[in-house]
DNA sequence: GATGAATGAGAATTCATTCAT
DNA sequence: TATGAATGAATTCTCATTCAT
C-alpha cells in the first residue's frame, strides 16, 4: 500500500493522523535532518535515515512518506516550523525595520547555534532538490513566501524613509545567501565564531540598507 | 589499468599527458559540468556524464580519472581556470579597491551569462563534496586561497582608508554567498535579470565597504 | 538496508534471525559451497551464486550478508559445522590416540565422499581468503583452534608413551596438508580411490607417530 | 594482433624469441610471481602485474602472452625451472633413496627461504587454475610428471628393500601436500622456523617410508 | 616491437520501493 | 499499523582484451 497521505496536502484539509503516526513521522524527520546535516544530501539514503532513527527497515519510511521527495518536503517544513518559532517572536519584538533586519540576521545565526543541524539540512535540501514539474508544493515555495514577505516589509521601510532605495528582492536574497554561506562554513569549521559573524553580518547589511541622506 | 594520474598532483611536476588523453579528459570534464549544472550533483552519475560526452561506457571515465572525486576535482579546477581567465584581467584593470570590488561582483555575474553552467556546477560540487580526509587538494582549497587573497587586498584598502573597518573575512564570504545565491536562482529562473542583479549587488557591497567618515 | 547482522558475532550473543532469514542464508551458503567447489574461489561471483541458488538478483546476497568476506566466513562456518558433526562422534569413540589419528584421517576422506563439495570449498576459501586486518573472526581462526586442540591431544599421547617424540605442530599441519592435497586431487580426478587413499594415509601417519622403542 | 607465440608450444619446436622479447617476458613473469605471492591468485590482475613490472599499460602483457592462462603457465614453468635448478643437483648428489627423500623435502624448504615468492606463487596458481578443456599443457602437467618420476624412484627403493611397501602415489602426494602447507603457512607467519619445519618433516617421512623389518 | 586508448562485460554494492504477512 | 523480505535498476569501478598508430 502507498503512504496514506503525503506531506503537502493539496487536497482538502489537513490529514488525520494518529498519535503514533505523527510520532513516527517526527522521529523519521528528525533522523533525516541529522543524516543530511552530517553526510550531505547526496550521501543520504533511506537506509542511513532508518539506522539513525533506530528503525529496522526502510519499509517503515516508505510507509509513512510517499517517497523521497515527500520526506524531504517534510524536512523543509519541520525546519521552517522550528525556524519560524525561533525567529518570529524575536523579530516582531523589534521597534523598527533596521532593528528587525539585525535581529533577523543574528537570530538566524543563533538558530544555527541552538539547532546546528536544522539549517544545515535545510540548505542541503533546498540546494539539491530542484523543483521538477509542477509539484513544487513545499520546497522552495515556503521559503519564497517568507522572502516575499520580508521584501514587502523592506519596501514599507523604504516608503517611510528608514531604508534607502534599493532592489529589495536582490537585498533579501543577498542576505539569505550570506547567511547560508555561514551555515555551510560552520559545518566545516567548528571553531568559527558564529556570534561575531552574526554581528558583523548585521552591521554589513545595516550599512547597505540604511538611508544616509 | 587505473587512471594513470590523478587531477591533483601533489608530487613532482605536472603529469605528462598525450594530446588525445588531454582531449578526452577535457571532453569528460565539459560533459560533467553540463550534467551537474542541469541535474544537480546528487543526480549526476558516470552513466549520465558518459552519455552526455558521447562515450560508450562509464569505464572510459574510470580509465581517465581515478574516481568520482578525482573527476570532481578536475571540474572544480576547470571552472576555476575559466573563471580566473575571465575575471582577473577585468579586475586588475581597475584603479582602486572600490572599483575592483564592483568589477569582481559584476564580472562574476557576467561569467554566469557567458558560461551559464560553469558556476552552477562549481557551486554544486563545492556544496556537496565535503573534504573527507586530508586529501583536500583543490576542492575548497583553491577557493579558500582566492578568498584569502581578496581579504588581504581588502585589508590594504582599509589601511589606506578607502574601505571602512570591518571583518574582511566575513565580508568576503558574504559576497561569495550573495553571488552563489544568484547562481542558484539563475538555474531556476531563466528570466532573472542578471545584469541588474549584478549592479544592485555591487551597489550593496559598495555601501557596505565604503568609508563614509 | 545493509545486512542486519554479520556472520561472526563478536558482540553479545547470537543474532536473532527469523526462520525465513535463516533459510535464505542457508540456501545462499549452500549455493556458494557448490559454486566454489565447482569453479574455484577465483571464478566465484555473487552472480553465479545467485543463479545457483535460484535467486533473482545479487542484491539479495548483499541483503543477507555484509559482503563477500562475510559470506565466505559463513561458508567456512557451515563446512566446519558439518565436518565437526561428522568427525567428532567417530573420533571420540576411539580408545586411544593411534586409533583417533587413523579415524581422523579416514573420516576426513569419508567426509569427502559424503559431502564432495564441502571440503573442496573450505580448502578454496582458506587458501584464498587471506586475513586482512584484525578481523579474522572465523577464517583460519577456528581451523587454527582445532589444530591446536589436536596438537594438545598428541602431546598427551607423547607423555603416555603411545606416540614417539616429534614436533606436534609440524605433524598436525603435515596431516592437514596431506588431506587437503587429496581434496584437491579428488576435484580433478573422479576415479580416485578415496577409501584406499584414506587407508594409506592413515598407515603413513601411523608409522610416523608410533613409538617403536 | 595476437601474441605471436604462447608459452606452451604444442606445435613444432621452440619459438624464436628475440632478446628483448625474452627479457620482457621474464620481466612480466617475475612481476606476476611477486603479485601472486603477495595478493593471492584471486586478486591478481594484469593491471597489478603491469604496475609491479613498471609497465605503463596492460596491453604490453597481452602482447607478449596469449592470455591470462598463458601467463600463468609461464609462471608455473619459471618456478619449475628455478626449483629444478635448485633441487636437482642437491638431490642427485645423495647416495640413496632415503637421503634423497630427506634432501627433497629440506631443499624445498630451503627454496622457500631463498625464493620466498616462487613456491607461494606456484601453489596459488596450481590451486586456482584447474585445467579446463584439453589444453592442459603446462599447469599441473609438469608437476605431475615430476611426481611420477619421484614415484618411480620410490618404487625402485621398495624393490631394493630400502623402503617398505606402501602406495607410492599416495606417499608422493602426501609429501607434496605437507610441503605446500608449510608454504601457505610461511605466508601468514613470518616467524615460522622453516629450517626446523623442514627437518621435522624430513624425519616424519623418513619414518613413514623406512623399512623397519 | 611497443604504446596508449578504448571496449564492453562483469564485479560488488546500494538504492527506493513494493508486498505479503 | 508495522515489519522483514524481496526486487530490479543503478551505482562506481575493474577486468582482460583489442586495435590503430
Amino acid at each position: 500500500m502507498r503512504a496514506r497521505n503525503s506531506s503537502t496536502e493539496q487536497d482538502a484539509g489537513p490529514p488525520r493522523r494518529t498519535f503514533t503516526e505523527s510520532a513516527r513521522r517526527a522521529q523519521i524527520v528528525d533522523a533525516a535532518i541529522a543524516v543530511i546535516a552530517d553526510l550531505g544530501y547526496a550521501k543520504t539514503s533511506f537506509a542511513k535515515i532508518a539506522k539513525q532513527a533506530g528503525l529496522s527497515s526502510t519499509g517503515m519510511i516508505s510507509y509513512h512518506f510517499a517517497g523521497k521527495d515527500d520526506l524531504m518536503r517534510a524536512v523543509v517544513a519541520e525546519v521552517m516550523r522550528v525556524a519560524d518559532e525561533h525567529l518570529r517572536p524575536r523579530i516582531e519584538a523589534q521597534p523598527n525595520a533596521s532593528a528587525r533586519l539585525r535581529t533577523y540576521i543574528e537570530s538566524n545565526i543563533a538558530l544555527l547555534i541552538d539547532f546546528p543541524k536544522h539549517l544545515a539540512a535545510l540548505v542541503e535540501v533546498l540546494a539539491n532538490l530542484r523543483d521538477e514539474g509542477p509539484d513544487q508544493f513545499g520546497y522552495a515555495a515556503s521559503m519564497d513566501s517568507i522572502m516575499s514577505f520580508q521584501a514587502e516589509r523592506m519596501r514599507d521601510a523604504q516608503r517611510t524613509g528608514e531604508f534607502r532605495e534599493f532592489d529589495v528582492t536582490v537585498m533579501v536574497h543577498a542576505i539569505r545567501g550570506a547567511i547560508d554561506e555561514v551555515v555551510g562554513r560552520a559545518r566545516t569549521d567548528p571553531d568559527l565564531d558564529l556570534v561575531a559573524n552574526g554581528r558583523e553580518l548585521a552591521d554589513l547589511f545595516d550599512r547597505a540598507t540604511r538611508n544616509t541622506t
